[in-house]
DNA sequence: ATTATCTTTGCATAAAAATGCGAAGCCCGT
DNA sequence: ACGGGCTTCGCATTTTTATGCAAAGATAAT
């Protein structure tokens, strides 16, 4: 079945297209964007592409195309937690292999949580509760390099 | 007075310069980035800058980088929707309770989202299709303000 | 129908950013 | 003290993005 190419002037058209494609996967350059959009009948370039996303505010992370006011949550790295790492308030060792966190009440979990999303390396398991966390290493080395990190994100 | 360069390894440093500088004033692009950190005694270069902002999350915005959690803030204020408003086409009220918002193609699940995180206290819910978005509020005078704020906002 | 003006777009290129590679310094184990 | 491994960095280059220019289409006035 021929692809019917759109023709000049679908500006508003393309640019719909561009918002729900940087919404449903990660896009990592134009090209790539271009590529998605000329699969969908779009007859563009990278250079009408570069106009797009300048004109519709998005932002470049070092991974893919966001949107404004998606940029909070895309933007996130392994050591990025955004509003979270406002709420951690000490970080102490308790032995060699144990790491305790405290936060402002009722953020532990959500802490929690994010560090487990991260997946770093030196953790082994996480426990939370309402205002404190455990973190646990397998030996004094990870909780050295854990608690460096800990420091460097948190800032306590 | 010379000026006393940093050597190498004070990668900590310089980041926490980056962090400062990105915060006081808009750089638009690396090499200026660079001019800045220079000024201030750290032995840098385009690289090692490009890399910096990976690692510490930046985004491009189309004039300035920005940091996680300074991008969605940077420029935004709940009633600020960016290059969403320019999707919104129509808003009507259908009863006392439901307010509908007819977008382009595609881009009404992206202007739902982004009002639920506008958390306007007029509204109780929001469901989309893909080009329509319904907003319920609790009664009429709240379907009032909400119409007098989406007029305001996506001028249609 | 014609003309002028504006908008949109791609081509080609300039500008900016990312990265492979190798060098240098630091850290750790022996 | 030495060697191995790791981290950090700049150089040079590649890759990606932005933009000047000209072409083409749309719109409005005559």
């Amino acid at each position: 079945m021929p692809i019917i190419m759109l023709n000049d002037h679908h500006r508003e058209t393309r640019r719909s297209a561009i918002v729900r494609l940087l919404r449903q996967a990660p896009v990592r350059k134009q090209a790539e964007l271009a590529r998605l959009l000329q699969r969908e009948g779009h007859a563009v370039t990278q250079s009408s592409i570069s106009r797009d996303l300048r004109e519709l505010g998005a932002l470049k992370a070092s991974d893919r195309y966001v949107l404004p006011g998606d940029a909070d949550t895309a933007g996130h790295t392994r050591d990025d937690f955004g509003a979270l790492a406002q709420f951690v308030r000490d970080v102490r060792t308790a032995g060699p292999s144990l790491t305790v966190v405290k936060c402002t009440v009722g953020a532990a979990q959500s802490v929690a949580a994010a560090i487990d999303k991260s997946e770093w390396p030196e953790v082994v398991g996480t426990v939370s509760g309402d205002d404190t966390l455990f973190l646990a290493t397998a030996d004094g080395n990870a909780q050295v390099r854990l608690v460096e990190r800990l420091n460097r994100i948190f800032r306590v």
